[in-house]
DNA sequence: TTTT
DNA sequence: TTTT
């Protein structure tokens, strides 16, 4: 309780999504979303940056991934911050960042919804 | 254009706010923030999770996080999701992931603002 | 599909929940919440700003604002944005705008969660 | 302080912008947003309920609008609830809530940004 | 490492 | 009509 803990990012797949099956009907998807933004810097140039977030979805949102997402599909994710750790090969502790995705909006309209 | 990054979290600080002066006049603000939620199992027992994030504030914001905030204040806090990559000592590319706020609300009765 | 409709508020509750039970087994409750913002004007002489938000809570949420919410408490709200119509004493159609709430903290240490 | 008023949508705009030089050099767009979203009633039927919003911008937002946003343009929308009271042609108070825009993201291709 |  |  007294917690809020929520991420919403609009923008396109770096790749399409990789589709794991880890149980007897339950699907995992996974992928890269670039969040671009563009500022003019102090001589009136203008930059773009890009952020890269690691998206997972769970069951029905994972499905509806495998069904209309692709590389370069343009989305809006709702979802939680979640920090994972894990050993790499040399045993080391290291951690990763993921956004677990609970909602999802396809904003192309090519993409089916 | 076209993107949207925003984190938003409501949660307690872990531990006092960590102060950089990183440049004359700029300082910067870095501190745990921690996000719980409770829900309950299939036998209706109560668990609880705790999420914890990695804060960074600069400027105004770090000047107010110095000034009002200390272990166990409860904020809310909106910003960026960030992921840098630095090496680690065995010169291993490592990375972390940051949220870089841009508003902050202190919500402590105690905490001035 | 492809619709957001989302409002976040962190605000007072300017007076105690009226609540109702509008069938068996089915609360609601109904309340104001202001929410309040301080700005430098050119002169850097601080005013305040407070806006008024009409919130509606079904159910689970209802009971729950019965229990602990009362005038003065301090809440962050989820919700969505609907307008209603309805005809006055005249016969005029009018227009009201209600928050229907779907997630509550409650941010005060004296309200129990 | 200890506020805050935050309003995200993303839908299509149900005509035109309205654009208006209140001042020398000071343009506001107003329109209409339509947000959807698709539900399965009981018996697995989907409805789709719409909510409309007014939407209001001021300076370089209403600006970027008025070039633009058109007829059916998808947007994300983020701002604040105002509700503003006025005097209708009877003399008596009647209330308008609208949503100040702060922030737009183009979501058609066809729409440059 | 926080808080109720 | 709230709160600091």
């Amino acid at each position: 309780m007294r917690g809020l803990n929520k991420v919403t990012l609009i923008g396109n797949l770096g790749g399409d999504p990789d589709i794991q099956r880890v149980q007897e009907g339950v699907t995992v998807a996974k992928f890269s979303l670039a969040t671009s933004e563009s500022y003019k810097d102090a001589k009136g140039q203008v930059h773009t940056t890009t952020d890269w977030h690691s998206i997972v979805l769970w069951r029905g949102l994972a499905e509806l991934a495998e069904k209309y997402l692709h590389k370069g599909s343009l989305i809006y994710v709702e979802g939680k911050l979640k920090t994972r750790n894990f050993e790499d090969k040399e045993g080391a502790k290291r951690y990763v960042t993921e956004i677990i995705g609970d909602q999802i909006i396809m904003l192309d309209k090519r993409d089916e919804s």
